[in-house]
DNA sequence: ATGGCGACTGGGAACGATTTCATTCAACCC
DNA sequence: GGGTTGAATGAAATCGTTCCCAGTCGCCAT
């Protein structure tokens, strides 16, 4: 229905292939492109990227697949790679998975089947196993969750790191019964849980944990759980979402923080600095992830065969009110 | 490098139009079927979209077209136009302008160049305008912004009166100087703003606004400034970006609320829970916006030539703390 | 037996761009 | 002036599919 290359071939008096080299980068006189760009115009001439694509065998666009589009972590780390994308003259092709392993699957095949030039994806466990088995054709990075050790470039949050600094933090608060929940869908979640569990084994303490599906509701009866347990004095929830289900269990409770319970977790979302008291937690480098992931992309692209790598970042404790110092007679009153 | 539907066909002994009939809907014979899917599995083939699209002129792809990916009004949005989409087989394209009419014209155009099947789209005031002299070769369907007027099917709130609802509330509750903030970049803002001040004017009472970029640090310049003229009792954000941005000035400044400044808003989003007190704000029905868009997207697939349909929704005041009644005594005090 | 029909299969022409290769033509050097 | 160079242009092949068209084959009714 919409004009050709070949449209505006007739309509500019030359042939396609002059057309093709005075929009692309082809030695073309003046003249000739002057008229072409003419022509283009009158016949309202758009290239066709399928066209386009097929014949020059590359897509000009980066997979990025991502497991939960409403979480703003996501986003962030989104934005970035868009923005160096658009910076080195790529497309990105963004998908949510809804940390569907379903959808994941589905979605790594459309990846192939776009030949995209390379993917960004923060997998669900279930994925990142099967992801050994049947690698993708193009370059991988993996980001926020770790996969089959050693076989893909990857961007990482030095997640027990970070969960240990949460729980010194409470301890050295004067908490000691520390609760953890856990998204339990993905690898960061086990290695923040480790991380937790492993403090909290240096300072004598007993675990006491769940892991939870990444939702607020999941995170409220996971709450609720380990109440039942033995009330705990603080809890320690591993990404923003169970976070804020926590926060709403507590609210429902009626509990006050943190003289009832304190509270601290990931993610250093607005929402956290505005509720009172604010809740600390451990702000993660977004922007830097996503170029990171693009920069271990284009290094990849260009030396198919060095080795892999791995970049650990560092999140950044960001301390509130959640955690201010327990006060034990308060408390007993 | 991957393998083509020629391989599959010599791998099966079989002609390329057998393996495409085999893998479509044409007739093949059972032995055949069998000896081609054989073949698809060892020779690892995947169908290139870009081939198929060119040869088959469509994309079975409809693009989307938001303004701002971090904000969960268009995250909700988005998650239901994807779902609709996946239910159709269909692939949703989606990109973020972050309120830049200049990366939607490129992304525009890039729909074009991609030959979408349908695009629904969230304009900013100036590409509003600009999309009436050169409207875009396939259907499209506006949401949450209005465009030029007749010329295209959309789904909207109505937007004046639920800011009037707000108003009205405010001023039920005993508040009577009302500032609002709104979003200078959409048509949305435009016109919350006039169903503010004409529900203000209903009312007898002055008007004192500001259009402000929609981030939060407009916002609280924008609270500055209104603050300026004269503290006002109230304040309303005409969306959830705005709503944060005054909220944490309201927080620098030490102010109670609502017994110092009331604050009612847009967009239902969990933090408006979650801070003490609740946030009074106009829920939007998220997914109800992205199922009709492409339900009126699918329509006019079907009957391009029908007449243009614009759907209105009505949002749902949430009522909390924040505008409590307002005690003239205590304020005084 | 013949014709017709239906189901299946292969050949080959598209789809719209890019790119190789050959051709033209003007300018230039000795 | 003739041969050489180089830039500008066009013809045609090509990318991987789909799909129209024609052909084959078995089967059934006449």
């Amino acid at each position: 229905m919409t004009a050709s290359i070949k449209d505006v071939a007739r309509a500019a008096g030359v042939s396609p292939a002059t057309v093709s080299r005075a929009l692309g980068k082809g030695p073309v006189s003046e003249a000739l492109r002057a008229q072409v760009m003419e022509a283009v115009r009158v016949t309202g001439y758009r290239p066709n990227l399928a066209a386009r694509r097929l014949r020059s065998q590359e897509s000009g666009t980066i997979g990025l697949i991502l497991a939960d589009i409403g979480n703003p972590f996501f986003t962030g780390v989104a934005r970035a790679v868009e923005a160096a994308a658009y910076e080195a003259g790529l497309r990105v092709l963004l998908c949510n998975t809804d940390e569907d392993p379903e959808r994941e699957a589905s979605y790594l095949a459309l990846m192939q089947e776009e030949r995209v030039t390379g993917l960004i994806l923060a997998p669900t466990r279930a994925t990142a196993d099967r992801l050994a088995e049947a690698p993708p054709a193009m370059p991988v990075v993996l980001i926020d969750r770790p996969g089959p050790a050693g076989l893909f470039d990857s961007v990482l949050l030095d997640n027990a790191a970070a969960s240990a600094a949460l729980v010194d933090h409470l301890v050295a608060q004067g908490y000691r019964r520390i609760a953890g929940l856990f998204g339990q869908t993905s690898g960061t979640g086990v290695e923040r849980a480790e991380g937790y569990r492993a403090t909290m084994a240096r300072h004598g303490l007993a675990p006491s944990w769940r892991f939870v599906p990444p939702q607020a509701e999941a995170a409220e009866a996971g709450f609720a759980a380990l109440s039942r347990e033995g009330q705990p004095e603080a809890v320690l929830a591993s990404n923003s979402l169970l976070l804020m289900g926590t926060l709403q269990a507590v609210r429902a409770k009626g509990l006050r923080i943190p003289a009832d319970l304190a509270l601290a977790g990931f993610d250093n979302e607005p929402w956290t600095g505005l509720v009172e008291p604010g809740v600390t937690v451990i702000e993660q480098p977004l922007a830097e992830i996503g170029r990171q992931a693009m920069a271990l992309l284009f290094e990849r692209l260009r030396a198919p065969d060095a080795p892999v790598r791995k970049v650990m970042l560092s999140g950044r404790a960001i301390l509130r009110g959640s955690t201010a110092p327990r006060r034990v007679l308060a408390s007993m009153l």
